[in-house]
DNA sequence: TACGGGCGGGG
DNA sequence: GTGTACGCCCGTA
């Protein structure tokens, strides 16, 4: 009988000398599905040697009981890295076979390739199976059973549409657990609540809280049980009988489920969740400490890693926390209640449980309203690099473009270069390119400033001038060499690989920018086609950092520095032809470029772009990005050089574009910031006098001792155990006097402090700042570490001094000041 | 200017 | 799991 499915969940197994993939899967009536199917693991060798191969195909080895056997060898012709040749293709008897046949071939001198592709990856890319999308299988339900779902023996597999499941049943989890002072502790602290949120496909709402506390409410979506081990048993339960597709958290790959799990194991309760009836499977993953939760037969998204992988660059936020990300993607925050008080109310205050409640839920809901929006996206990411979702969220760029490549190598018949190991990682890793171009600017306020950059400047340059391994030092076009680099030239005559499917990327994204077009004059809903659109640029951008990047099967430094160059290239011949018509450059970096209209109209800066892009080859393209009425750039404190990167501009609708300028990061006081953007939109709107008088008035609540302590604090995190301690800034002197105090200070607890008065070191006059008096901070301090530093470098611009916004002459210290 | 160490998210 | 291996930002010699 024919099935058809859209798996989301892959797992594999070896039986009886053959290997399996289970597909977890959805049919299209919502039912849940494992569908199974044979394919053998194999890598390829670099092996021309008639009898070599013979005797290969006898090849065993001692597995620690089990044997690793080579099956089949065929001699199959295949491109590596622009040469075509013929290769062996080694069929072995399991997955784990491969490394270890192919590490024993290598010490015997014989090259090995793809020895390290995950068996799941390659299984899905060789058989067009792309997760979440519409397979069909011919085969029949078997009555083997041992899985929570039927499960389907297939003898044939194929795709038959690339469009995902029309509606996945999303569920979000978030704990919250007992904490005294930040310290979190799995093996110490109870879970206290779980929160469940999910949607299923006939849009019924599942909303449940979990506690063991019983306390007085009404809140109809709590379910108290009787202790901690009720609560675990009843979550698994949960999960179990609600079978989400989706199962979602935020961070709850390095939190919730760890801890769940830690939790299960101490109390000895077994967290089978699993299709399969296996646990739920937290995997250390080495190096950083970071961890990845997996369950058999459900989809487990943790937005976070979705969030700060992939997605986090199209936010304005540098903060990846729920709260911060959901009020930009949602508009909407998480609930104003203080989680440090949660033990305290847990120990002696039930009555206000409820609100924790409340709060535990909302959490799970903000979850799973980012899953629910982001979803789009993720399909699309996952559709493109063709592995499964679960793996998708959880990569890099580089990751994703190389995947992206390794899909793309089967229908070009590519065979991947390895990654590098040990000495040549080390080698790559010590290497360096010239990067981009920024045109120093010179300080002052301008006027009238249109902006014009090119539009996806590295992924054209790569495609235009056929940049890639294969091409790189051909036979035939060496004349056709790098603008800056001459040692390098790319083949004019041949498209190669690398090149090719970048190319591919870039078509697809100009296609589909008509098709949104068409779908907006329409008054379409063009969701999935944005979403498309940003993977497939996102995707594209990456290719220059992957060419360049250590790990990389692809890396081509000498890729990565001619890209740069043509862009260098590009840039400053844009620069050159733009003083030539009578524009003025103020500013240029990377791919844009600022000029000042003086006398043209912005119709003969149009004309401009428009000539020029007549001489760009292939996709490359120099777009109108906008017109800024006023923008100041800043010197270099210090000197008179003007500073790259740091720069304001103001719209024509009095916005301000703030790029660069330090105090938007944290560590700095709120005077600082506030004043700092203050006066950059008061100078912008041309009122310098203004903005003199605005910092003097402020100097004057300073020196009277009338800013409000609040906008004083700084913050500084504690990391380590305050005996481990050597140097003591303020912050460990506080978090000292904070624990003398009986508060507990553990890695991780946040001090704040104000700089008072007095005579000594600054660590010497740091307070805590519910002890400092009105009026008691450090005037000092605070002018010139915080305010000065934030204004000084605007103010010079407009002439204006220190001295000058302190109301004295040039030739007074600061000490006569007080 | 190069390096070494801390941090993220979560309660 | 056919995966060794985070990057960025800050402060200090």
């Amino acid at each position: 009988m024919e099935l058809r499915f859209s798996p989301y969940d892959f797992k594999y197994k070896v039986q009886n000398e053959k290997t399996y993939v289970y597909l977890y899967s959805k049919l299209e009536d919502g039912t849940k599905v494992c569908v199974m199917h044979e394919y053998a693991p194999y890598f390829y060798a670099d092996i021309s040697d008639e009898r070599t191969i013979t005797l290969l195909k006898d090849f065993t080895l001692d597995d620690k009981g089990n044997i690793a056997r080579i099956v089949r060898v065929e001699s199959i012709k295949k491109e590596l890295l622009g040469k075509t040749k013929f290769f062996v293709k080694i069929t072995v008897n399991y997955p784990k076979a491969v490394p270890l046949i192919a590490k024993d071939l290598a010490e015997r001198g014989i090259q090995c390739y793809e020895t390290k592709i995950i068996f799941i990856d390659r299984y899905v890319r060789d058989n067009g199976i792309t997760p979440m999308t519409m397979i069909q299988a011919t085969g029949d339900f078997s009555s083997k059973g041992g899985l929570r779902v039927p499960l389907f023996e297939a003898s044939t597999v194929e795709s038959v549409s690339k469009e995902t499941h029309k509606s996945w049943k999303i569920c979000a989890l978030d704990i919250e657990t007992y904490a005294v002072k930040k310290e979190i502790n799995p093996h110490k602290n109870p879970i206290l609540m779980v929160a469940f949120y999910g949607v299923d496909e006939n849009d019924v709402v599942f909303r449940k809280v979990i506690t063991w506390r019983k306390f007085n409410t009404k809140l109809n979506y709590l379910e108290v049980v009787s202790d901690e081990v009720e609560l675990l048993k009843r979550v698994k339960e949960i999960l179990i009988d609600y079978q989400p597709d989706i199962v979602t958290g935020y961070f709850s790959d390095g939190f919730d489920f760890p801890y769940i799990k830690t939790r299960a194991d101490k109390h000895g309760v077994v967290f089978d969740i699993g299709a399969d009836y296996s646990q739920l499977d937290i995997r250390k993953k080495a190096g950083f400490r970071s961890s990845e939760a997996r369950i058999t037969g459900m989809l487990h998204l943790d937005m976070l890693q979705f969030i700060r992988n992939i997605f986090g660059k199209n936010l304005k936020t540098d903060s990846y926390s729920l709260n911060a990300v959901s009020h930009e993607l949602l508009d909407s925050k998480k609930h104003d209640v203080d989680i440090n008080n949660l033990a305290h109310v847990w120990d002696h205050d039930h009555d206000k449980l409820e609100d924790f409640c409340k709060y535990n839920l909302h959490d799970a809901h903000l979850t799973y309203q980012l899953c629910k929006k982001l979803l789009f996206d993720i399909l699309e990411f996952t559709k493109i690099v063709g592995l499964p979702s679960h793996n998708v969220i959880r990569m890099r760029f580089s990751k994703l473009v190389e995947n992206y490549i390794l899909k793309r190598a089967i229908e070009y018949n590519v065979i991947a270069p390895n990654k590098p190991i040990g000495s040549e990682m080390k080698e790559r890793m010590e290497e360096s390119i010239q990067g981009a171009f920024v045109y120093e600017p010179t300080p002052g306020i301008y006027e009238n400033i249109v902006v014009f950059d090119f539009r996806s400047l590295y992924p054209t340059i790569i495609t235009a001038h056929n940049i890639g391994p294969e091409s790189l030092q051909c036979d035939c076009c060496k004349a056709n060499k790098v603008p800056g680099r001459e040692q390098y030239w790319f083949c004019s005559q041949d498209r190669k690989f690398i090149p090719t499917v970048l190319e591919q990327l870039v078509l697809r994204r100009v296609d589909l920018k008509r098709l949104i077009k068409d779908a907006r004059n329409k008054n379409e809903d063009t969701r999935i086609l944005d979403s498309r659109s940003y993977a497939l640029k996102i995707l594209a951008n990456s290719f220059y950092g992957y060419l360049g990047f250590f790990n990389a099967r692809w890396y081509c430094l000498e890729c990565a520095a001619s890209t740069t160059a043509y862009a260098r290239h590009y840039i400053q011949s844009t620069i050159q032809k733009a003083e030539t018509k009578g524009f003025k450059v103020v500013y240029a970096d990377t791919d844009s470029c600022f000029l000042v209209l003086e006398d043209n109209l912005l119709d003969k800066a149009m004309e401009f772009m428009n000539e020029i892009n007549f001489d760009l080859p292939g996709h490359m393209e120099l777009e109108y990005e906008g017109f800024f009425p006023r923008g100041i750039f800043v010197a270099v404190k210090g000197s008179d050089k003007g500073a790259k990167k740091k720069y304001a501009l103001m719209r024509d609708d009095d916005s301000i574009k703030i790029t660069g300028f330090e105090t938007v990061r944290r560590n700095w006081s709120l005077l600082a910031k506030e004043v700092q953007e203050d006066v950059l939109r008061l100078v912008l709107q041309d009122k310098g006098e203004e903005a003199v008088q605005y910092v003097k008035d402020i100097i004057v609540k300073l020196k009277n001792g009338t800013i409000s302590p609040e906008k004083l604090i700084l913050k500084t995190q504690i990391t380590r155990e305050l005996s481990q301690y050597t140097s003591f800034g303020p912050h460990v002197i506080i978090a000292k006097k904070l624990q003398d105090r009986g508060e507990k200070i553990v890695p991780g607890t946040v001090v704040e402090y104000i700089i008072v008065q007095g005579s000594g070191l600054v660590r010497e006059r740091a307070r805590i700042p519910s002890d400092v008096k009105k009026g008691e901070y450090d005037i000092h301090y605070y002018l010139n570490n915080q305010l000065l530093p934030a204004v000084s470098s605007i103010f010079s611009v407009l002439g204006y001094s220190e001295d000058d916004l302190l109301g004295k002459g040039k030739q007074t210290g600061l000490g006569n000041f007080f």
